[in-house]
Order: structure tokens, then sequence, then C-alpha cells
DNA sequence: GAACGTTTGATACGAATGTTTGTATCAAAC
DNA sequence: GTTTGATACAAACATTCGTATCAAACGTTC
């Protein structure tokens, strides 16, 4: 069995992943895609078809398995803890953002990919949305419902969860943004304190008082 | 004085600007923007040097005087009232977004324009950071200033201040996901709880209780 | 009405684009 | 030993790209 390394088709996704997140689709040439990854130019035509198709396998064989991960990271966290509230659920959630289990560069490229998207969506984001985005804010909305008032409807319960994870998304992807207004770097002890904030301004956003009761 | 409608050189900018917006910079074409422009091929080379430039002077000549429309807008708002407190400013600030003095498609527009920086910074970027979100973004804090905690440092008054941003810009430009997830569309109504929502939870969010004291 | 800056029209160019083709390679199956 | 099927390759495909050129027509202003 091939290893990722050495296997065209496999070096072929992850270079388009890395070239369609940092440039856009339309910026990224067939040609700089299979230099990058060292096969072909046909390639990409043997293999996909065409160029929109190995935009399309990129999401669903990289960025859906990728999401995957990240949300189970964020149960892996919370599962040996007996009461999961709202503030150690958002830290969670943005820590899995922010360090999370794979590379400082999968991630950026994870949320841009999405973010091109949500701008201007195509097909891939029927994909992103039903796949991930649906389900998971749905699960976010279940594990704060609890800590709402009671009579909360399920839009209200949308729009706080939306609220939240617009937060950490905007911190991440924003991050020139963040870097020229703060005047800080996205070091280790600034995403902590990223993080920090993200907890208190959205667990306060919720209505629950200032409560970061939970690591 | 040859009106916006007549001037090919304006009609150019508005043309470019739409297609940009819609598509991203690389998805466009110079004979896409002069066919739609009504003009001929030459003309983006006769007045702009090249498509590049066309590209910034939009945002110069277009962009940053909508930012400027959009603040003066928000103080606009603000000028006759005695004290302005967090609640009104945010709830300026979101109006100036969702409903605003312009048309519907100029909003979007300016937002995915300035997105798409965001994403992937060009040259436009510094523009738009130098002239327009670093003083709108200290104004925004110094107004809020006085009612947070007495010890508030500069950074903290300016994560607060780019976490209301967020929210705004989110759900302007995430419309697509807030659709698929709430289920409404981006009428009048919608919009109007979208503020009251963005209102309340920024304002909590800065610590200041669920107070939406102003219209 | 002459001069000027502007706009159009048609055309050309080299470079780059996505896609296709025909052929070579090589291990597995027969 | 031959056939097969999957993979890889260089070369070429037709098209589109941004840019450039230049003469003719336009409208405005001296």
């Amino acid at each position: 069995m091939a290893a990722r390394e050495t296997d065209p088709k496999e070096r072929l996704l992850d270079e388009a992943e890395a070239l369609f997140a940092e440039n856009g689709y339309h910026a990224v040439s067939v040609r700089e895609i299979t230099a990058a990854a060292g096969c072909n130019l046909a390639a990409i035509n043997y293999h996909f078809g065409n160029k929109r198709n190995l935009y399309l396998e990129v999401f669903r064989t990289r960025w859906l398995a990728r999401a995957r991960v990240i949300q189970e990271r964020v149960y892996e966290t919370l599962q040996n803890k007996k009461e999961i509230t709202p503030p150690a659920l958002i830290r969670a959630l943005a820590e899995a953002f922010l360090f999370g289990p794979m590379s400082e560069k999968d991630r950026l490229r994870h949320v841009q990919l999405m973010q091109r998207e949500v701008i201007q969506p195509t097909e891939a984001f029927e994909m992103v949305m039903d796949e991930v985005m649906k389900p998971f804010l749905g699960a976010l909305g279940e594990r704060i419902r609890p800590y709402l008032p009671a009579g909360t409807d399920q839009e209200r319960l949308m729009l706080n969860a939306l609220s939240i994870i617009s937060l950490i998304l905007y911190f991440n992807f924003g991050r020139e943004s963040v870097k020229r207004i703060t005047g800080r770097a996205y070091d280790q002890a600034f995403r902590e304190e990223l993080i920090r904030h993200i907890v208190r301004f959205t667990t306060t956003g919720l209505g629950l008082g200032a409560g970061e009761n939970a690591s």
C-alpha cells in the first residue's frame, strides 16, 4: 500500500489543497499543482477528470476528514468532564482551531479553504454545510441550550451558536487584520490570550456571567 | 460634468467593482469588464494602464468612499443623542451595515470585496487597514472604553472592538451560511432580528448587562 | 473651426490557460 | 510469453488571457 508521500494521486490532493487555500481556485493553474506534486501535467486529468473535480475531491477526501478530526478533538477534550459547561465547550472549540492536532499550516489551510466557500459558495459549500456545519452547529446548540433561559427558541439558539463560531473563525482567518490592529504576532502566548478573550466574550455574550471555570 | 452613467471611466470602475466582488480578481477578465461597462477593450489600458491598477483604483475611488459614507451614517445616527452608550453605538454600526444608505447590492459588494482582502491580503489591504480599519477601530474602542472596567488595557479594548466588528461582518458576508442554518431569508424582519441579536450578544459580551436601552 | 483629450473599433501579440492525445512503461494475470 | 490494465509521460491542442498599437471618430474648449 503506497504511502501518501509516494502516491501521485495523494500528492496531487495535498498540493492542490495547499495552493487552492492560499491563492484561490482561479489563481492556481494545473501546471502549478502538478509541478508542486512532482508529477506530470496530464495526471490531474487522468486521476480526476478535470481541475474542478480535483477541487471538489480535495473537499471530499481532505477537508471533510480534517473537519472530523477537529470535531473528535473537541469531544475528546470534553469526554473526561462530568459536566460540560459552555465556557469549557467554547474553550475546547477555540483550542481545536487555534492549536489542535494538526500543523499550523494545515489548520490555516482548513479555515482559508472554507472561508473562500463562505464568501463565494460553490458546489463544495453544500458539502461543507450538510456534512459538517449543520450537524456541528446543531450539536453545539444542544449542548448550550440547558444553560440558556427555558423558553429559548431554536432560531435564537442558532444565532448564538453562529456567533461563537464566527468569533473563533475570525480570529483565525483574519490574522493579518488582528495582527495589524493589536500589534501582536500569533505566537503561543497571544493565541492563549485570544482563547481567553473568546471564551469570556462569548460566554458572557450568551448571558452566563463571566465564568471561566474550566481549563 | 458627465454623470456616472455616461462616463466610461466611471462605468468601468462600477462594473469592475461588481465583478471583482462577486467573482474575485482572477476569475474576472478585462474583456468581461469592458463588455459589462459597454466600452472598448482598450479603455482599461487608456484610463488605468492595466488590470491590477484598475483593481486598486476601485478601492481608492469606490471602496474607501463608501466606507466613509458608512462611517458618516453611523455618526449621523448618533449625533442627536446626549449619551452614546455601547448598545446604541453597536446598533448604529450594525444598522449601517445591514441597512445603510446604499443599495443592498452595494453593501454586499463592499463587504465581499473587503473580505477577499482579509483572507488574502494584497496592496489594497494596506489601504483598507490604514485608512479605514485602524482609525475606525480606534474610535470605536475609545467610545466604549468609558463603559469598561477602569484598568482595561489597549489590547483588551481592541480585542473587544474586533469581536464586535467580526460579528457584524459575519452576518453580512456569511449570508448563505446563516440562511442555511436558520432557514430564514434576509428580509427586513430577519435583519432586524439579527441586529437585536448582535447588539445583545456583543453588549453582554463586553460585560455590560443585557441593556438594549437605545433604539 | 482648429486643437485637444477622450473613446471606439479592429487587430495583433506572446504568454498562459485547461484539456486531449498518442505512446511508453511495468507489474499482474492469464 | 502474451495480454491486460493502470499509470506516467512529452507534446500538442484550441482557447483565453492581459496588454499593446493605431487610425478614425467623438465632444469639448479655446
